[in-house]
This record gives structure tokens, C-alpha cells and sequence, in this order.
DNA sequence: CGGTGTGAATCTATTCACAGCA
DNA sequence: TGCTGTGAATAGATTCACACCG
């Protein structure tokens, strides 16, 4: 079995997606090209990387398909994680449900302000920030989302590093710098608004060079 | 000039957070390239698909940069958006100034909750959600921000293609069926969380097969 | 020289075409 | 016949190599 492609990892991750909300038993690569967008030799390509009994004949076997895609992208493994950063978004993750039922377990929440550490409620251990390199060795935080301001984003970042974090979903709107065998997914609406109004430029051509759509 | 790839116009999206950031009134590839991980061939190959006066001798101009950027993907021109389902997240987004910072302007906001839209206090003109198509028309608004239940996303989604929307920024954990030369972009943290594990996975060599780092 | 700009070469991903299976 | 699975062909992006400019 050969390497996954980078692009093919991205799009089983959101086949998942797909197959949760498809209510079928069994679906066919045309179909999942009808709800995506992306050629059904694309997909049928992407899922030939998997290893396991897919094809019932005619389409995969939605369930075992889901299966097939956790286990190659080690996605069943229950990994840990923190938040940094307590304003609002920050201690709204605390509460938030999601991350459980996908086997995230949000084990601890950081904080500079002693005060509001103290303060908050939340049903996770809230550290200040100071005992981070401490609470992440010891309880084996992998992951974290960093919900710091923009100005402290990097040495916030460093820190985590330094402790051992493999990989932050960074909310501030900075290109952090991160070590060799580590990752950062960044998440800024502003952002995501700008990619597409690019590309709405491009489909109206007013912008003299540009990608196709889709 | 040719046509601009895909990647490369994400990158370039993303190189003004490091202009942003960087301090300094001019920036070399090779700083870029620490900043980013991109290699400072790529950079100077995506920039070579600017126009402009950029590099003054050694290194490039950030001002003229972003500048060049901003016009080269179109986005200078002011877009109107609006947020629809004003549940915890819509309701932030309606007094989030920085979305005006980046020319981007948040004209109404939609909940299928009469009495919601009534109650709101908002800066934002908040309207019923059977005046979608109305209000979209009228202020030719292009982008929206779904906030909706998962439940409702896609119901929703079409009646905004449907009326005129051209680019969604989903934060729904679904995978949207968008009609041809509109375009989706998909804000989840928890699959965030996923990829960044999938990759952990990868690097631990735990998984089979998998593509590199970085 | 230390940088940029860019055609040519390499490497990667997608698409095609067809064999194999229910 | 309709679908999957996969090597081969095409298209696409990155990297390289070198000319050129301050």
C-alpha cells in the first residue's frame, strides 16, 4: 500500500462528514460525488488507499467505510487536549459536547489570569498558565486550541511546544511558527471570508489571473 | 500572465497574516520561508504571479505586497455579508468589528425565530428568515455566514444559492451540496482536531500509511 | 554577492481506461 | 450491466538552475 496523498487525507477526514448524515447503508462513489463535488475516480481512488472489505458488491457499506477511514487516519485513538486562552471562545469549548463524541477529551484549561481561573466555572481542571509545561507532561495533552489574543499567540505557542503539544487549531489571526513534526490548523472566519471572495472575483472576472471554480 | 494555482492562492492569503505581523517595512523570501515552512522557491514563485513593483533590490516591499495581493484576488472591494441563524455563534458574529477591519460588511442577520430577530439587540438590521431572497436581492449581498443546526444546514444553504449568495462559510458539521460557481468553505473545530490527529498518527508511525509531514 | 524572476525538470495528484466482480 | 479497483496517462504544482538586477 502506497502513501495516502495529502489531499486524500483531507477528503476522508470530510468524507466522514458524507457518510454520517447520508442515512443509508450502503452508498456508491457517484453518490458521494453528487454531495461533494469531487469525481467519483477521485474518490473511488482516495478509498482504494484503505484497507478492509469496502465493495458489497455494488457501493461501500457506509458503517464499515467510516471504520475503514478511523483506523487508517488513527482517529480512534481518544487523544487529549487543552484549551489556552479562557475569554469567550475559549471557555465556550469548555462545555462544549462535540469534542467527546469524536473522541477528543478536553482535559485541561489555561489561563494567564489567576483570577479567572479561580473564578470560572467549568467541568475542566483549570490551571494558570504557568503550570502548563507541567499539566501537559503529565497528563499527556497531545492537542491544543489556542484561543490566546493575537499578540501572545506565538510565545503561547512556543510554550506549548516546548511541552510536548504535536498539534494546535490556532484561533488567532497570526502565521505561527512551528518545530519540525508539528502542526498548526489555523481557524479565522475572516480568513475564510477573504478565500472566498477571491474566488467569487476570479468567477466574475475582474481579477485578471486566478484558479477555476470547485 | 498565467492562471493562478489553487495553492497558491491560499498562500498568498495567508502571507498577509505574516505581513501583518512582520514589523518591518521590507521581507525576503528566505524570512518568509522561516516564518511559514513554504520553501522561499514556492514564495517567490507565488509572488511572481503578482503585478506590480514589489521587490525594491533585495527583498520585497511588505506595504506594496499586501497591497498587490489584495488587488490581485479581489479583495479591495468592500463585500456585504450576513450571518444567518443567531444562535450563541451568529449572535457573536454580529458584534465582531473585525470583519469591517478587512472590508467586509455585515448588512442583516436571519433567524427562523420571529421572536428571536425582535429581541436581539444588534448593530446589524435582523430580519425573519422568509425575507431571505429579499433581503439578499436588495442589498446584493454575496456572502453569508451559516450558523445554523446541522439539522437545517443544507434547507438553509439552498435557499441562499437560490438567492444569489455566492460563497458560505459553513460552520455546520456537515458537507454542503453547493451549485456550480458558488463555493463553500467549512469551519469546524472538531475536524480540525481530526486532521491534527490523523497526522500525530502519521509522525508515530502508528498508521500504515500516511503522507509526510509539514 | 545576496537577493529576485522564470522557463525547464521533477515530483505529485488527478483522470482515464479497462480488467474483475456481483 | 453497473459498480469497484488499479496501473498507465495526463495534468498540475513544486523544485531546481540559472539569468538578471540593485
Amino acid at each position: 500500500m502506497a502513501e495516502m496523498p495529502e489531499p486524500t487525507i483531507e477528503r476522508l477526514l470530510q468524507l466522514t462528514r458524507v457518510l454520517d448524515n447520508c442515512g443509508k447503508p450502503t452508498i456508491t462513489s457517484s453518490e458521494i460525488e453528487a454531495r461533494t463535488g469531487w469525481s467519483s475516480h477521485t474518490i473511488r481512488k482516495d478509498i482504494s488507499y484503505l484497507s478492509g472489505d469496502l465493495s458489497s458488491g455494488t457501493g461501500y457499506t457506509t458503517s464499515a467505510l467510516k471504520d475503514a477511514i478511523s483506523t487508517a487516519l488513527g482517529l480512534a485513538e481518544g487523544r487529549s487536549c487543552c484549551v489556552v486562552g479562557l475569554g469567550r471562545l475559549g471557555s465556550a469549548f469548555l462545555n462544549f459536547p462535540g469534542f467527546l463524541e469524536e473522541g477528543f477529551k478536553v482535559v485541561a484549561g489555561f489561563d494567564s489570569s489567576v483570577n479567572r481561573v479561580e473564578i470560572l466555572q467549568s467541568p475542566v481542571t483549570l490551571y494558570p498558565s504557568y503550570k502548563m509545561g507541567e499539566v501537559i507532561t503529565r497528563f499527556k495533552i497531545e492537542l491544543a486550541l489556542l484561543c490566546v489574543p493575537a499578540a501572545a499567540a506565538q510565545a503561547t505557542a512556543d510554550k506549548l511546544f516546548a511541552a510536548g503539544i504535536k498539534g494546535i487549531v490556532n484561533f488567532a489571526p497570526v502565521a505561527l511558527v512551528a518545530p519540525a513534526g508539528t502542526r498548526v490548523r489555523n481557524v479565522y472566519v475572516v480568513d475564510e471570508l477573504r478565500a472566498l471572495a477571491a474566488h467569487i472575483s476570479c468567477a466574475d472576472g475582474e481579477i485578471p489571473a486566478c484558479g477555476k471554480d470547485q
